[in-house]
DNA sequence: CGCCGGGATGTTAGCGCTAACAGGGGCAGG
DNA sequence: CCTGCCCCTGTTAGCGCTAACATCCCGGCG
């Protein structure tokens, strides 16, 4: 048993040298070749453990062209959703051997994500996957000219890059469907920001929805996903409804500014879910403990993740590979109830 | 200038070629060596650019032995801590010209961790930075037999590797200062997992906090982070408040935990800041959007983060650095008020 | 008994780059 | 005008690995 503390960097060679057998050998050991003889690769594989032999990869890297990272550029991860696309990703990735070095985009610009490509090709990952919502970021994917394979996640589908993502035009129907369900006229929206896709398809399912139901259509709110946005729309509805307006259930498009437009709704003196039902999208691990409980749609990400690179590495593998949306999931809680009009809770 | 939809990969030669210069005059350009007179050096810069070349990074690792990338192990990048910290470490690394490989374990177990210093062994990273606030992380990096430098982040200096680090200590004596401060008698608390050097630290620094104030200090209650924790917390100490008990002010560990011990609070008929105060950690952004605006220590991210780099890059150059931790910041918002004596709040 | 085929292993040639040394031309000083 | 030095540039030799080819040995068959 050799001592692990190595003064000098092992090689193949070395290892070869233990084993008494050539450098070719063991690489042929490490790469799960067959043509070697049992007795061989055993003593190989000692040789490689009592050494404790790793190979160099950036020696691999050169001579095979693969460097088993996959890039992942994405803005804004302070946001629940990029994050925890973050999490699922790196472990998908990594269950498939594959390493993620990640760039997080100060600003969702063409050339921030021009920019930031750019750095993967030099870093020779295998392939990129970025989180494309927002309309700029789409747009510099665009007009990147890479050789290197291309996912995007959460994209909507606007590139006709292979993409992966949640729908959000079912889930925005699932949220309306909901309030709807409830006995609501019709459902007032708050959106995310207008240059992210996201928020456009949760604007079109919400729409979709109430049209489809034969309810009127309001106009809705603008927001940017912050709680700050969703406070002022808070506010804005509180003055609306007082002003006479028949408001009674809002499909806030996520969770932060859902708690934002209930925190308004509060100081207005207006209460979830006997004044106005709400529901948001994401389902936040705070969104249980707001007050009141928030009823909203859930993203399955690990899902997400796993098949972002399953796509990947179909790519890579040469396979063209089409995947269905994930779907999400409704989570009915106390922010959504039935049309205030004095009578208790009953439908559903 | 050429077509960038190259059907080879261009190497450095065919720059040579073009600039009419060798691959060794372009490299010296590359790597910005003196000795190169201004008229070449400018010919083969734009070469480069007009070839749209860029080094092979996998040759070049190769033959330096740096691959210019950092790795980052974390655990529960789905906590607004360590998702902040991820943020500011890769900003800082790619301002320094470094890449951020990372990696996101499913537990804290000491296992896990060395499997992930091994992972990145094999990829040869130049450092490792660890995000290591649990016990189990700690001890495993403690394990860990790697020549690859290692700087710990929010480790408390638990591990005698470089660290750096916000000032937990202090950050959880600004907390229970600001609501001694506000006439409170005592400060009870919610601490983070027992296993987790971060929440031991608020721990502590609340205790000397309050013994510095000849404060009695109460039987704490324990969480985990997660809003239900800290929900389940609420109901306890409203149960005990009922009974009889003089609670007035709460630290909690955290924003999320928290959040849950409000909406408890409230279930309860209890409400911040008229019958308890209540402070928190973190500031999340949704923070200033509970009911009540929740009042919470701040700690920087971004800082921490360039700290870290900065401290690794030290290491890589071989110089010793011994870095201060970041003080943290308090912010005083509504759910934290004077003592409940039937009196308006008046002080701050 | 010799020849052939194929599995096991060794040898050689790069992958694309940087470091170290070699050369060559200009300018100052003798 | 030559020497010597310095600045610039080119040439050569690897970095550690894998792929392709060469080699060897063995058994089977004509």
């Amino acid at each position: 048993m050799e001592p692990e503390g190595a003064t000098r960097a092992l090689v193949m060679s070395d290892v070869a040298a233990r084993a008494g057998v050539s450098h070719q050998t063991v690489s042929r050991v490490i790469n799960g070749h067959r043509n070697v003889a049992p007795h061989t690769r055993e003593r190989v594989e000692r040789a490689i453990r009592e050494l404790g032999y790793r190979p160099n990869s950036a020696a691999r890297a050169l001579v095979t062209g693969s460097t088993r990272t996959l890039g992942f550029v994405t803005v804004n991860i302070n946001q629940y959703g990029p994050g925890q696309t973050l999490v699922g990703l790196e472990r998908a990735a990594r269950a498939a051997g594959y390493s993620l070095s990640v760039t997080v985009l100060d600003e969702a610009t063409a050339e921030a994500m021009r920019d930031a490509v750019d750095r993967f090709m030099a870093q020779s990952v295998d392939a990129v996957l970025a989180l494309a919502t927002y309309d700029d970021a789409v747009e510099a994917l665009h007009q990147v000219h890479t050789p290197l394979p291309l996912v995007t996640v959460q994209s909507g589908g606007a590139l006709e890059a292979p993409a992966v993502g949640v729908d959000q035009v079912a889930g925005a129907r699932l949220a309306t469907r909901h309030l709807l369900d409830l006995g609501h006229r019709t459902v007032h929206h708050v959106t995310g920001p207008a240059d992210s896709k996201e928020a456009r398809d949760r604007d079109e399912g919400w729409r979709a929805e109430l049209t489809a139901a034969g309810a009127p259509v309001p106009v809705c709110l603008h927001g940017d996903w912050t709680p700050p946005s969703g406070y002022e729309a808070g506010r804005r509805l509180a003055a609306r409804k007082r002003a006479g307006e028949d408001i009674t259930a809002v499909f806030v498009a996520n969770d932060q500014m859902a708690l934002g437009l209930l925190a308004a709704l509060h100081e207005e003196g207006l209460e979830a879910p006997w004044d106005v039902s709400v529901v948001g999208f994401d389902d936040l691990p705070e969104a249980p403990y707001l007050t009141p409980p928030l009823t909203t749609v859930r993203q399955d990400f690990a899902e997400l993740g796993r098949r972002a690179v399953e796509l990947v590495l179909a790519r890579l593998a040469g396979r063209e590979l089409h995947l269905q949306p994930v779907p999400p999931v409704l989570l009915a809680r106390a922010s959504s109830g039935p049309v205030p009009v004095g009578r208790t809770p009953a439908g559903l």
